[in-house]
DNA sequence: GTTAACAGTTAACGCTGTTCACTGAGACAC
DNA sequence: GTGTCTCAGTGAACAGCGTTAACTGTTAAC
């Protein structure tokens, strides 16, 4: 398994593994925070430098972090949709959805960091081979390609081109072979779809909607089950 | 104007504006991590703890600074409304929804600090009344007035309390003094409609459109229209 | 067996928020 | 008008932060 690695290398290997784990754990007991350079080597029973050793700067460590996470988040959802063997998609819509709203709940700390502010430049080239960039978009590939599994499975009715606009279709046919051939109109309603209930999730999590929804737990389950049944599918029984 | 206001009185509350508006400066050009305290004091010419005597901590200084800010954005929709002479609210409804839309791409660090991560502490009532939390139920109050106006100037369909689920029914009905005797579908909708927008307006502007939607203006017109005619409004001319 | 690479340490720099003891000037009472 | 008291502001210091430089000892490589 090892052939070819040094004992530094393994050792190597696991000293980066306890940093990250180190970190993992100061994120999810403080916050954002709390997870200083200073704080993970005194937790190592390392000094503070030594960890230059393994991430050129503070910042670097959270970006792996951030990577690791996303790639964490969208293994649990595939294990998710791996464990569910019938090919319903409306109970996999359920499902996945679900099952995000879970792991945000169940881990805000690590879904503020992934989630909560976003980028701060613009500019969209310069960060795009970025790990944690890549890591984003196997996230979010998961969900694209449900609703592309969905759309190719049982088409939804969607907006005619007319309805939509000249600039907004142009902006929206650009992105018709990433969604796998769905017209304008169906990428328009998944987009929808998406910023209602990732929208949804973020509030919830970031106690945007505490002033008037103590649980939001039954209002997700109400949005989710409209969304299915706009989308033709068939809804799992409520509760 | 001033009178039982002292030459101190006077003194301070000027410096207490100069730092609030330092604070201001560094938070537009820098971001929140820009608003330090030693920076502030920097750049007024005075040492760190001469700002002690105004702000108990750095902490106390950003959130009298989120109050500022929640007042000044609820004081530029009112403005907004106020500049609107005739009453058809479909134009209201635009008007406030591209109004807060404009303010958050024009001042995207003030947004950030408003609306980017949020209430680490689930606890409601130990921050009720806080300034900051009260300047924002002053803002969430304009688009909640505005709704509860279009209401009951033209009842638009909603669904049926069973369709709702118990849970769910229950929660929304104790909502519905808050949103001047609306039922409970009727704010299950106007909870939706604020997800869409509200969602739509903080992923655009923390750049969690940039993957689909380079610019998400012509995307946010089409959501708002639709949320019109779902509302039985008349919709200003599209462009 | 020599040499080079590398993990890790110590000391230090500049930065941050915060506290304490102190100074000087405006406000108020007699 | 003098005395007292409050209060804005200063200077020095502390603990903590990310980061760098010079150095030490162990490990891999030729």
């Amino acid at each position: 398994m090892d052939e070819g690695a040094t004992r530094r290398d393994r050792q190597r290997a696991a000293t980066l593994a306890d940093i990250k784990a180190v970190a993992r754990r100061l994120l999810v007991s403080g916050g954002v925070g709390a997870v200083g350079l200073r704080a993970v080597a005194r937790e190592l029973g390392l000094t503070p430098p030594a960890l230059y050793r393994y991430f050129p700067s503070h910042e670097a460590l959270v970006t792996a972090l951030i990577a690791d996470l996303y790639d964490e988040l969208t293994g649990a959802l595939m294990e998710l949709q791996a464990a569910d063997t019938d090919a319903d998609l409306g109970a996999r819509l359920f499902l996945l959805t679900n099952g995000l709203r879970d792991w945000a709940l169940a881990h805000p700390s690590e879904f503020a960091l992934l989630f909560g502010t976003a980028i701060p430049n613009p500019d969209a080239k310069d960060h795009a081979d970025t790990p944690g960039h890549q890591a984003a978009m196997r996230f979010g590939a998961v969900f694209k390609d449900l609703v592309a599994q969905i759309w190719h499975w049982k088409p939804f009715p969607y907006p005619a081109d007319e309805d939509l606009g000249p600039v907004l279709l142009a902006q929206l046919q650009q992105e018709t072979e990433e969604f796998q051939g769905m017209p304008a109109g169906a990428i328009y309603l998944a987009l929808s779809y998406w910023v209602r209930l990732y929208g949804l999730i973020c509030m919830e999590v970031f106690g945007q909607l505490h002033w008037v929804l103590p649980d939001a737990g039954a209002y997700f389950e109400a949005q989710l089950r409209e969304i299915g049944e706009e989308l033709g599918l068939d809804c799992p029984p409520p509760e």
